[in-house]
DNA sequence: GCCAACGTTGGC
DNA sequence: GCCAACGTTGGC
């Protein structure tokens, strides 16, 4: 049984096409204690939405973690982790978050919560509400 | 060990 | 570009 989770980063800087560009990509660069045990949580194989922040605002694809958590050597390798993600497959359809806050489904979603957690879990109902919303 | 100041994230 | 939320830092 895979896991959900959902990760956020701003295309000027790291988007869905950058991901898709490299094949498979290092998530690194997070500074905050609950994203990077998250991220410690995750297992190979688990799903992954990638979600842009800043701008676009919306759940685009979804992709798979390719190799567990290694230290970050862009940051502080004592405190902070990267994992690996390959690209999966886009959405049908963008969800942005307007939609996801109208969904009485996701109001509990972690990033509405708070919003400024970059690495989030995503219950299996959840995962499957925003699939739903995003084409299937 | 408290808490004010400061820095960063991300929605608007 | 602004600023609210919130995490971190550092002076006491």
């Amino acid at each position: 049984m895979p896991q959900y989770w959902l990760m956020k980063s701003e295309p000027d800087e790291y988007g869905w096409d950058d991901l898709v560009a490299e094949k498979e990509g290092t998530w690194d660069g997070v500074k905050n204690a609950q994203a990077s045990n998250n991220m410690k949580a995750m297992k190979k194989g688990d799903q992954v939405f990638f979600y842009h922040s800043r701008q676009g605002l919306e759940v685009v694809g979804i992709m798979e973690v390719s190799e567990e958590h290694s230290p970050d050597v862009t940051t502080d390798p004592d405190r902070w982790v990267v994992v690996k993600v390959k690209p999966a497959r886009k959405l049908d359809k963008a969800v942005p978050l307007k939609e996801m806050k109208q969904n009485p489904k996701l109001k509990d979603l972690a990033i509405i919560r708070q919003f400024r957690l970059s690495v989030a879990p995503v219950t299996e109902s959840e995962w499957d509400a925003i699939l739903e919303m995003g084409g299937g």
